[in-house]
RNA sequence: GGGCCUAUGGUGUAACGGCAGCACGGCGCUCUGUGGCAGCGUCGGCACGGGUUCAACUCCCGUUAGGCCCCCCA
């Protein structure tokens, strides 16, 4: 890049990163506080797992064949030798741990969760980064249809929590892969005659990954997809009670769902459940969640906005910005797949950036918290019995600021009022000397001086009201 | 990987083929014992390269960066 020699070049940072800035830490800490108490209060505890892994890791566990481990891992290799990769996804490393700790042997079934950052090589846009944050929770060692519905249950209260009340959780059952396999089959043999009218990808699908298929929203896909056979119809015995069961569970929580019956899901270690949950946006735009039925998208009679030629998309555009907010599945096979004995095991993730920025359309998200006191010095005695003050203060749980650089008790309190402190406690050169102090309520400029051992007392009062 | 859009002080913006102005912000002063208001001063900018032109921040091309969308997903 090419710069005036005189100026260094600027470095930024790295594409698709973002930085949290001081006033935007109230938001994620209160997010982060109640996804540790609801974790906790259902029983998941906090695991941490390294930031990078065996890059075999995700490519055995993830799958060869997934976009994630195509082209979006950063993957590098040690001066060891190492063929590491930045970890883009939270289930495989819990399940590394699992095994690697022998939890199988600890009081089953193993609850946990993360909230950490996760990497993709992906293009950024809106809701989407290279580096992202996600909360996981995963339940390990546990094949019933009340787990995959504890998963979701406590997600959805999450966004319950925040006021969410417009979202829906989309589910579908992709069996296992005693019912798979035949179904693969059946469909391989469906879409055989059909390769030819699919789009690129899908023709790479049809190699690769036929479930896939059934992903695929190319209008031409949808059209061959429409006839094609559903794998919900042909769950064996054991995967459709399980579905059955898990569908009653979800009526019971009144948890707001819809089979999607093409919801498939790019990662191959998913077995029986895959979800994914949309929160309606405020500005709702003509998108529909997709139900169970609809399957081809209306067309719009071409009369009905007709001259107009292209008005170009609007500042708040109208397109449909459906990103999954949190998502997750059922895989029975992981562990196995990664060296483990056979485990059942379910889970799922909420993106935060994808959360926070809904909060923030939402306007909920929390004000940057004012301190108490403003303690403003005028003297260097006074500026000497600030620090005992403010450990005082400390103690006793009153929050405060202070700005103990400055001089003049004009500047000082400016600051405190542009931090919007409730009082001001004064302490110049004579109150210092007498042991005194003044309290200033900044609000109606209100102010009386009291004898510094009264001070805690006086403020704890005054702050109760 | 493909497509669309954007680029002016720290932030948000304005204008014009010839002077880059405003607001917020930072610092200071008016005012070394009283904030919110006000006034003054000060800090600080046309992303980069090339072309057209007497003259380019402005028009054109390219580069870079960013945003958005498709894909896919959190």
């Amino acid at each position: 890049m090419a710069r005036p020699k005189d100026k260094p070049k600027m470095i930024q940072r790295p594409r698709g990163t973002h930085d949290v800035l001081p006033p935007e830490q109230p938001i994620w800490e209160a997010v982060r506080k109640t996804i540790r108490e609801l974790s906790r209060f259902y029983g998941f505890e906090r695991i941490e797992t390294p930031h990078f892994e065996m890059t075999d890791l995700f490519t055995t566990g993830v799958g060869e064949a997934t976009d994630i481990v195509t082209k979006q891992m950063y993957s590098f290799k040690t001066r060891g030798g190492d063929q590491l990769t930045l970890r883009p996804e939270g289930t495989a490393p819990v399940a590394r741990a699992f095994i690697e700790h022998g939890m199988m042997n600890w009081p089953q079934p193993i609850k946990v969760f993360y909230d950490g950052s996760f990497f993709r090589h992906e293009n950024p846009q809106r809701g989407r980064y290279r580096e992202f944050h996600q909360w996981g929770l995963e339940v390990l060692g546990d094949d019933g249809a009340v787990a995959d519905a504890e998963v979701i249950h406590v997600f959805t209260l999450f966004l319950r929590e925040w006021g969410f009340k417009d979202f829906i959780v989309e589910v579908n059952s992709i069996g296992c892969p005693a019912c798979r396999a035949p179904f693969r089959a059946q469909l391989t043999q469906y879409y055989r005659s059909k390769v030819r009218g699919l789009c690129k990808d899908c023709k790479e699908r049809f190699k690769e990954n036929p479930l896939r298929l059934l992903d695929c929203t190319e209008e031409k896909c949808m059209q061959v997809k429409k006839g094609a056979p559903q794998l919900l119809d042909k769950l064996c015995e054991a995967c459709r009670s399980h579905f059955k069961l898990l569908l009653e569970f979800l009526e019971e929580l009144q948890i707001p769902y819809a089979l999607n019956p093409h919801l498939v899901r790019g990662l191959d270690y998913y077995t029986r459940t895959v979800f994914e949950a949309y929160v309606d946006e405020p500005i709702k735009p003509s998108a529909e969640p997709i139900s169970p039925e609809a399957v081809v998208p209306e067309e719009k009679s071409a009369d009905e906005e007709a001259p107009a030629p292209v008005e170009a998309p609007k500042l708040e555009d109208k397109s449909p910005r459906r990103l999954a907010v949190f998502g997750g599945g059922r895989y029975d096979n992981l562990v196995e797949l990664v060296g483990g004995k056979s485990t059942p095991a379910c889970g799922g993730a909420l993106g935060l950036e994808r959360f926070i920025a809904l909060v923030r359309e939402a306007g909920r998200a929390p004000a940057e918290e004012k301190p108490n006191v403003f303690l403003v010095q005028l003297g260097e005695l006074a500026r000497k019995k600030s620090f005992r003050i403010m450990e005082e203060l400390r103690a006793a749980g009153i929050t405060m600021a202070e700005s103990l650089g400055r001089d003049s008790i004009r500047s000082q309190l400016k600051v405190g009022d542009r931090v919007g402190a409730l009082y001001a406690l004064i302490i110049g050169q004579k109150e210092a000397l007498d042991e005194m102090v003044i309290l200033r309520e900044m609000s109606s400029g209100i102010q009386e001086t009291i004898p510094r051992s009264r001070l805690v007392d006086t403020l704890k009062r005054k702050l109760k009201t």
